[in-house]
DNA sequence: AGAATTCCTTGGTAAGAACCAATAATTTAC
DNA sequence: GTAAATTATTGGTTCTTACCAAGGAATTCT
């Protein structure tokens, strides 16, 4: 329990570094968090996608949540084989799929979003309810003003 | 200018995959801005700790700033030949080097501590002076929180 | 003095994400 | 009907970060 001081003061007060210390942090634990699910965080993207927008192409998922289409294969190919979501030709256009979130994937989302509230509740011990109430907004807020074309990451 | 929602409420609502993102983009764009003086973000904190805390052997600053020795060779192999840094060896135990920030590198570290400043005022741009604050005070804290061992990224 | 340990260094590995080029199948444009 | 554009896919590169293993130089332990 000592309070030396392990990091500089100078980096502490860089708001940016901090942001992107504990952004790492919980990236890395939802990552772990998801892993108990079998999925990425690419492939809880895209289910939510897929359920809040409903059916779409792999092309327009690529453009909605900034993924390379080439990326956009392997998350299908981990969520296809387990009836998480349906590819199916779209018979106006051959070319593409139409994929649709199965009932099994929404039930899937569901406890993924759970465990994500978890690792949350887990990356911000130390901020009671309110504190991270008012960073979530603080976050939002400051997400939306960024360049939506650097926001992709 | 069109609002659609590009990106799953179901992400957004995600307090861990806003700081992430944020997070991200604010070390990619800080990256760029120390590029304009030769640095990168490892050397940043090994000049602010040298500053904040005075000569230390390379040992010990991996230790402080969780990285490996390894790594932390490119780093002086960066800051020393610029005069930044001065590398003596300890003449109590020649093994070690005592490393020291110069005048040249208190003076980079203050330029760069600005442009700091700017690229916070970037990414936070759609914050205003006092929710700046606030979102600072938030991170601090939660990053004060977080696992001393798994704070290190 | 000899053995073990410490400090820095070199070099290489592994994981993760983003990115890009080329291709087959299909559709659209001319 | 032929050419051009689009969709999904394959296969690869690049970049960053973290991590590990071994070795030379210097110290400490016994």
């Amino acid at each position: 329990m000592s309070d030396v001081p392990q990091l500089p003061p100078s980096l502490l007060d860089i708001t940016v570094f901090l942001l992107s210390k504990v952004g790492v942090a919980g990236r890395r634990r939802m990552g772990d968090g998801l892993k108990a699910y079998g999925i990425g965080l690419w492939d809880l993207a895209v289910l939510a996608a897929l359920r809040d927008f409903g059916p779409a192409s792999q092309g327009d998922l690529g453009v909605r949540l900034g993924i390379d289409p080439s990326d956009l294969v392997a998350v299908m190919d981990t969520l296809a084989p387990r009836g998480l979501v349906e590819r199916t030709r779209d018979p106006r256009d051959r070319r593409r799929y139409s994929v649709t979130i199965t009932s099994a994937g929404v039930a899937l989302l569901d406890e993924a979003l759970v465990a994500a509230a978890g690792v949350r509740d887990d990356v911000l011990a130390a901020l009671d309810e309110r504190e991270r109430a008012l960073l979530h907004d603080l976050l939002r807020k400051a997400f939306a003003g960024i360049e939506p074309r650097a926001r992709a990451t």
